[in-house]
DNA sequence: AAATATATGATTTAATTACAACATATTGTA
DNA sequence: TACAATATGTTGTAATTAAATCATATATTT
């Protein structure tokens, strides 16, 4: 005969379950802890509330590795074009290039068009998804940067993170950003703006991926005059005057097919 | 207006989606592809026989494939015995503690149990999933260290963790390890062991968490000596000898119930 | 021990999902 | 084109879950 549970003890089990099973269900724990199902639903609310789980329908699931709470939306529209922007600019990358790759959804496409590839790379990231992608194939080395740990994007932010970059010299930096408008890049977040920064600075060729949407659009920190980019990584033509201003800064300009 | 996508096109679509989340929902889904719940449901149905994923109630979940195979395989094993290790080893946080934890599945156990309790805390670990765990939880700032990834353990590893954790002080470290045999602590990997000795002599407090299956176990790399540590964890007594040396080092002992 | 707070259970109603059966539309092909 | 195969929509009913409320039990504090 099992003894009660207590309320914590519940919740560390379901925390342990959602450990190796990605969902839990409220009906099946209710009979597994012999309480009732309305217990349950007010464990997993708790829970729901601390952020360490996602509520279901019917019962909770395992915070995602990359969720980026506000893409989610356009996520679905921008999905098939940021699989083209990522594998296309993968083609840029050859085999013994050290890379910096910055952490954010379009990069983390290029990442995973990257280990499809199978070359012979060191990679820096500050994103632990990308670190996650990378990490299971063999000839990549990958190095993750220290930092603080922000899960709105699953990446590392913070001086320490820009200090660790500064140590060390890629060929190559591969980074998103929020928008681009004339000829200034810019993003929402100045923390990842540094980061962004560091890794043009540190790496011979800047590649900058980014979607159409994106075009026009200015934010509140700027991460870099397009002069400083070498490459541009998009999903259709620009507007006229981004064009003018690539071409001015002598960038060259990618449209993956 | 969008145009209708094919059954293939939705599939490939929420596999993606999968990819990025752990969970999606009928309901969403046929509102954002804008068809009825019963096609979606026959989608899930469909990719649910091939083994794609997994059915919920309302929706469908990845297929949890752990990404961390060495790491599941020994989760399997003792899982209740390590529950209870880390449940118990969480009582000996305080809050406002600065804690490093190192990277094992033991010490993941401890982790989640850390983020039930919901104390103020910051946290220095090499273990992506310790970081994950931890990151949720607003009142607790995670710093990760860097390193070079490894996949198998799903942590940093290298000169540079170990350079890293020399720039911090914790109060406490909270670390596993392969085996103990008389007075000597050891580790199959020397790598992890670099690591471990490093938090042991950077925190004020040494807290070691060994399930008894490691007991009378003498394995390749020397992480320490008994005497070393503060507290050590256990899910039954240990034998005479280990037990004496224990006592001869004046290592709290603990026994989680 | 009494008082208070917390946790759990029980019950009802509303909302959501599942399932099956059948109708209609769309696609591919002889 | 016409036929067959496939895909999708519609509908009704059953099953499951959510949410709110109130009652009861358990723990904590004074």
């Amino acid at each position: 005969m099992h003894e009660r549970l207590t309320k914590k003890q519940r919740q560390e089990h379901i925390l342990e379950r959602l450990g190796s099973d990605v969902t839990v269900r409220i009906s099946t724990l209710a009979d597994q802890f012999d309480v009732t199902t309305e217990t349950i639903r007010r464990d997993i609310d708790e829970l729901t509330d601390k952020g360490l789980v996602d509520r279901t329908y019917g019962g909770a699931a395992s915070k995602s590795l990359s969720s980026e709470p506000a893409m989610e939306q356009r996520r679905l529209k921008q999905v098939a074009e940021r699989e083209r922007i990522g594998s296309h600019a993968a083609t840029l990358i050859e085999s013994g290039d050290v890379v910096m790759i910055d952490a954010g959804s379009t990069t983390l496409h290029f990442a995973r068009a990257l280990a499809a590839r199978d070359m012979e790379l060191t990679v820096l990231t500050n994103c632990l998804p990308v670190a996650h992608t990378l990490g299971t194939v063999k000839r990549i080395r990958v190095i993750l940067c220290p930092g603080e740990f922000r899960e709105t994007e699953s990446g590392l932010y913070g001086e320490e993170t820009v200090a660790f970059l500064d140590r060390f010299m890629a060929n190559k930096a591969v980074i998103g950003a929020g928008g681009v408008s004339g000829e200034t890049v810019t993003d929402a977040d100045s923390q990842a703006s540094w980061i962004k920064r560091k890794m043009i600075e540190r790496a011979e060729k800047a590649i900058l991926l980014l979607d159409h949407s994106k075009f026009d659009i200015r934010l509140f920190s700027t991460v870099c005059k397009v002069s400083q980019l070498d490459n541009i990584v998009l999903d259709s033509v620009p507007p006229r005057a981004i064009a003018a201003a690539l071409r001015g800064a002598n960038v060259q300009i990618h449209v993956a097919p």
